[in-house]
DNA sequence: TGCCATCCTTACCGAGCGGTACAATCTCTG
DNA sequence: CAGAGATTGTACCGCTCGGTAAGGATGGCA
């Protein structure tokens, strides 16, 4: 078995560069000539690997869950820091991911959201971005609803509210930094933020 | 003079239905078909009345920005309420309308910026956005700069770093409106962010 | 070496994009 | 009523879109 001539890419390298161009640019935005450029492969390539534009978004963007907003969302759970540390650390991370200029600015999530609404994106894309954005704010309101410091200033019963505070905040970040805002102007936002909630 | 066939639409009406339809599906999402639909006359109409897409585009903002954002900002300066009531009944009105199901859900300027970075958006038409994105943080700061409130409290020397607080916290809920969060959970976020900033 | 499965390259498909040429239609002026 | 002038509808332009068919290039295995 496993005759045959051999692909001259590496599948993660090539899913990584798609990420980049979906997170850059969307998914409307973003052509086939636009990924395959960036992926350095050419169309058939592409859609024998991943099977079409929506399937390789999906992979993306579950990528783009797992590597960046999964491994910031680990700082939650951190437990010699206070939650209002926690959440801070966290929430600093994410900002800085957003303003990164290494990297796309904003967020892949919100910047592909921007453009369901419209009707230009397949259903299931549609469905697993709104997913993903619930993702963030229930890891909020889960530790919001277990750290004993919010039990004790009896935040804990508003948690559901409390963490849709914060995930719209950086949603905010998420498009005032796409539009340029550097991160040295966003970082007093999560401050003001976390005090809004009580922390 | 002023001979010639006459027109057979109002370049008003015709004006306010493209304004929707670039509110529901951006500048990139809403092709010649979806606009001239909308307004319904046919392209060449449209082409002679208003030039091209982008400039369409730009007529139909700032329309967006006179009509809908321009009116509710007013309430910024009804002198017999305080500082945060004044705050509170304007933010509570812009979310209204990002909220509201008889108008395309979200903000236009905001929905349209995410399609910026990529490069889909013209030059004119992007500097224009930036502009209107940062026409609600200046009023916020202008009114939070002079208000007898913050200046005892000694919020007015951060008068930016706190208006962009909050228009952050409205990009946030545009973006969460345009993903179909209702009003009823969206209004408690206004009264964190303002609590946040210290009133 | 010969076979064959797999992949890469090129060239192409129908559809929709933004934009326009042209002629038919309408309305006011002389 | 004749004719000039503006707007209309139709049909089309070149281009890009997402997606694909066909054949040459490359490899493991007998």
């Amino acid at each position: 078995m496993t005759a045959g001539r051999k692909r001259s890419f590496d599948e993660e390298v090539a899913l990584e560069a798609a990420m980049q161009v979906f997170w850059r640019k969307g998914y409307s935005g973003a052509s086939l000539t636009d990924l395959t450029q960036g992926m350095g492969i050419n169309k058939p390539s592409m859609y024998s690997a991943f099977g079409n534009k929506e399937a390789l978004f999906i992979r993306a963007a579950e990528r783009y869950m797992a590597r960046r907003a999964g491994t910031v969302l680990k700082y939650l759970d951190v437990s010699e820091l206070s939650l209002r540390q926690r959440l801070e650390k966290t929430m600093q991370l994410i900002v800085t991911q957003q303003c990164d200029p290494d990297t796309p600015l904003g967020c892949l999530v919100v910047t592909s959201q921007g453009e369901v609404a419209g009707g230009d994106l397949p259903e299931k894309a549609s469905e697993l971005l709104d997913k993903m954005g619930n993702q963030t704010k229930q890891a909020f309101a889960r530790v919001i609803r277990s750290a004993p410091e919010a039990q004790e200033k009896g935040l804990s019963e508003r948690a559901d509210v409390l963490a849709l505070s914060l995930a719209t905040t950086l949603r905010g970040t998420a498009s005032m930094a796409r539009a340029g805002v550097p991160y040295a102007e966003l970082e007093p936002v999560i401050d003001c933020s976390l005090s809004g909630i009580g922390l």
